[in-house]
DNA sequence: AATGAATGAGAGTTCATTCAT
DNA sequence: AATGAATGAACTCTCATTCAT
């Protein structure tokens, strides 16, 4: 039966998440991830070979479901100024509204579980803004003296404080705020 | 009889330090910890009463060492650019050159070992910034329309990532990079 | 699935009595007891929360499957000699027969583990001889001016001793003797 | 220095019985028993080569303290009556007086640090009363159909209960109550 | 003789994984 | 496919004993 089948790889997903958000790394055991998942332990072992290999699959899951989320609405036509805060504000809210998973995926990155593979799909995340950057400095609206990832680092390090300040309940966003940073990003890199 | 040695704190901090870096928190089995610190198991427990209190107590010197770290060489006297910058450096230093006391600060901030009393000294570490930002809008020289965590938030999320990359062989700094750096954020923030 | 072992607690019972029985207290260790009972150290943990609970409810066991033999044939129709000594060789026996639970009662009782919860229950084995001696003394036959609880201690300190020295191989209990034991025990309290 | 030796010895010694009356033998550690005797514990290896060797001869010397305290006032020119009530009334002084010795004395019993030669020390002990059934057999006023032993175990187990119960705040004695459980005893004994 | 820091074997307990049902 | 009891290696921590001072 392969509905059931998807729906239960998506159910320990879920517990997943769940658990490693509340405790940590060292909180996710398969017992407590089976009775979160409302399932036998004995069952985690028929979807998945082992804990690596769940992890593995999960990260790789959710590298790629946040990749999607980046672009979403992002249209090339329309003025990079447009298109760049799209995806600005995707990430934000991604992180935001994901935060879970975002904890997960550096958690995860964290651990001994990590392999070479994990870094190369790490720094295909990067590639959007990248792109927009580089066609920004084509556009001779970006600060061309400056190289793209340091571009990068300063925007995304920013999104992920706001976003982190937010879950944790320090900081406090609203639509004026996220206007006034992405302001604040374009302050940054413009010409 | 043999006097207890006062280095030896020192000795397991190091090595939890390293443990943690290469195997995250997963990875610091009290045994592997004395294997690495060169004693025996019992002897971890001679200087502190069991692992939580042993990590506990690496957090808040970890925490107490890098606060003095940020606010090195800075003078009140000089204009605020150049102190600003001075604890724009430190804090980037900081991080490249402790990198394991941050990863470790991080990822013990996210583990069931945490409490309520580990949030407030987080909070403390972001006082000296802050201090310098309330000086730059009184000098009219910062940005007054956006609240202080903000800007702290914009320039701390840079300098993280900045040295995060550099450390994980992603970027490279240099001294040039880094002046440009900080003038990305000063970009930002300034009037 | 396995189905857990309903007489799996009774073996774990088992061991536990036979390895105190030999070593004491101390030499009741989770790794030698389940060495004992045949099963995996872990496996005790499914049956039971930990050490202290596992002793506790040997405990509480023992306790009520011991009261249950004191009365066993006694039947509150027969004269009062016959039926006294019913319960009194029903002791004498239970603390041969069952020496081992005996010893376990009063090593337990004597160790940290103990809570007022268990000094109740030891209070509640006396009360079958206590009915019998104001029995004997409403119908005129036991000693009137000799308080309940003095006359019990008489009788129940001689069996006790003459069970463990039977035991340890000091004295050799025959039928016999066993009459002659309840006599002098008569001879005391009677009127 | 001869004197302080032995001083430091008896604190060892009365510091064990505290710990053993207080938590059981599980209770007793030697890093315990150096804190309460208020030495280091590298001393207690000066005094004693291991735990096993000062319990052991902590056992003999309770043992013979014991056996000299039973024959207090004795005069075997006193009629047998007089003399046996004595000895009685001695032994149940002493369970109470010396009861933290007598409980250790049991617990060390049953342990695994005992050895035959225990067993011989404690056969010793009985010797006394012994003495004064024979001789109350000689005199025609003791039950000659019954053995020694039985009688021995019968007022000695009855000492035992009334003193264990009066420690344990369950029993009460007097003055009025010692007479009247001595002549209990007497009762069953007599011819 | 006295100290108490240091040791490491072994205690109690947890947990990823297997297996009988 | 699903269960959860069973396993045993590995974890945290304790404790009898040793050793440098």
């Amino acid at each position: 039966m392969r509905v059931k089948d998807s729906n239960k790889r998506a159910l320990i997903f879920d517990a997943s998440l769940v658990l490693m958000y509340r405790e940590g790394i060292a909180g996710l055991t398969m017992s407590k991830l089976a009775k979160k998942a409302g399932i036998a332990t004995g069952t985690l072992y028929i979807y998945f070979k082992n804990k690596e290999e769940l992890l593995h699959e999960l990260y790789v899951e959710l590298r790629h479901k946040s990749q999607q989320r980046f672009m979403k609405n992002y249209d090339s036509n329309e003025p990079l100024k447009i298109g760049l805060k799209k995806v600005w504000v995707n990430y934000l809210k991604h992180r935001i509204e994901h935060h879970k998973e975002s904890v997960f995926l550096e958690q995860y990155y964290r651990s001994p579980y990590i392999t070479p593979e994990h870094h190369k799909l790490a720094e295909q995340m990067k590639s959007p803004v990248h792109e927009l950057i580089r066609r920004g400095k084509r556009e001779m609206i970006i600060k061309n003296h400056v190289d793209d990832e340091m571009l990068f680092l300063a925007m995304i390090g920013f999104i992920r404080e706001l976003a982190d300040e937010t879950m944790s309940n320090v900081y406090e966003l609203n639509q004026q705020r996220i206007e006034q940073a992405f302001q604040l990003s374009w302050d940054m890199i413009k010409m």
